[in-house]
DNA sequence: GAGGCGTGGCC
DNA sequence: TGGCCAAGCCT
């Protein structure tokens, strides 16, 4: 099913559109789910804060706190007007709070560099804190329109599936993945986006990890995965994520308390989230050191006010 | 490039 | 029941 596989244009005609892009496409404009960040009157400033709180949270879970956030902080000015541990105390139970931080971080970037607007550049999106390769194609593409191969862990399933016939990804993501993202990519910018929307919602829906529906899946025709009789993965597991026991854990249930409290916190009072003295007091360090926690005299805590 | 970094739901 | 998984980024 790969690029070669496409009809052969007529001559003088356009290119002719990659097999998979109408049958995705389609699928997703009667599929695609009513997301906030999707709506007309989402600008980039929505799409960008739904990017940061979906990197690795659920949408379930990202729904009520975006909606929150947005209402409380509608541009990136009126977010970096405000303490950094506000946004760390906005953020709930989101998961990887440093990623408020880098939002934080971000608008205070967008409010001095870029008077306020949420750059269109990919290069400068990259430039600010917590946007990596794929959060500054999502936004290009999702809030600007723009042609971009938007390469997240759906996309790359769909792709490793579809071309290359495997169960799963590589771990990391390869120069082929980006090259093939590439070469998938529509001509056209609006297409191009709608491609990138599409098959990124694939994966979440259908082309999932575990129990795909190859059932409801458009292209399963051309699929190369479904027609080699869709083999398991082969080689190595995934590198599993511990968490029970670890300074994450520690880390969360110390940030917990602070997310909770209005006033500094006693060490004292933080010293009751762990028994273990010694890693207990290396998660406590580890989040003052990231800027997550404010040490104050006396053995106090608090979110950052700066 | 491997490892660190939260949280909760699911099968 | 607990390992696995969820729109990554940074060092």
């Amino acid at each position: 099913m790969t690029a070669t596989t496409s009809p052969t244009p007529a001559p003088g005609a356009p290119d002719a559109p990659n097999v998979l892009h109408a049958p995705v496409i389609a699928w997703f404009d009667a599929h695609a789910r009513d997301l906030p960040w999707r709506r007309p009157d989402a600008g980039p400033w929505a799409v960008m804060v739904s990017e940061f709180m979906l990197q690795q949270t659920p949408v379930n879970r990202v729904l009520p706190v975006y909606e929150q956030w947005l209402a409380r902080w509608p541009r990136p000015a009126d977010l970096a007007k405000e303490p950094p541990g506000e946004a760390v105390r906005a953020w709930g139970r989101l998961g990887y709070p440093r990623r408020a931080l880098r939002l934080h971080g971000a608008a205070v970037a967008i409010t001095e560099r870029h008077g306020g607007d949420v750059p269109r550049q990919h290069s400068q999106l990259l430039a600010l804190p917590g946007i990596g390769e794929y959060t500054a194609a999502a936004v290009a593409s999702f809030a600007y329109g723009q042609r971009h191969a938007v390469l997240d862990t759906n996309v790359r399933r769909v792709f490793a599936r579809a071309a290359a016939g495997v169960q799963y990804p590589p771990n990391a993501t390869t120069a082929a993945e980006r090259k093939l993202a590439r070469a998938l990519l529509p001509e056209d910018e609006p297409t191009a986006a709608r491609w990138a929307a599409a098959s990124m919602e694939l994966g979440a829906l259908v082309c999932t990890a575990k129990n795909e529906d190859c059932a409801r899946c458009p292209i399963s025709a051309q699929c190369a995965w479904q027609r080699a009789g869709k083999p398991p993965h082969q080689g190595p597991a995934r590198r599993g994520q511990t968490y029970a026991g670890t300074d994450r854990q520690v880390r969360g249930k110390l940030l917990a308390v602070l997310r909770e409290a209005v006033a500094p916190v006693p060490q004292a009072v933080l010293d009751r989230v762990w028994d273990e003295p010694v890693q207990r007091a290396r998660a406590l360090d580890g989040l003052v050191a990231d800027g997550l926690v404010e040490p104050l005299p006396e053995r106090l805590y608090r979110l950052p006010l700066s």
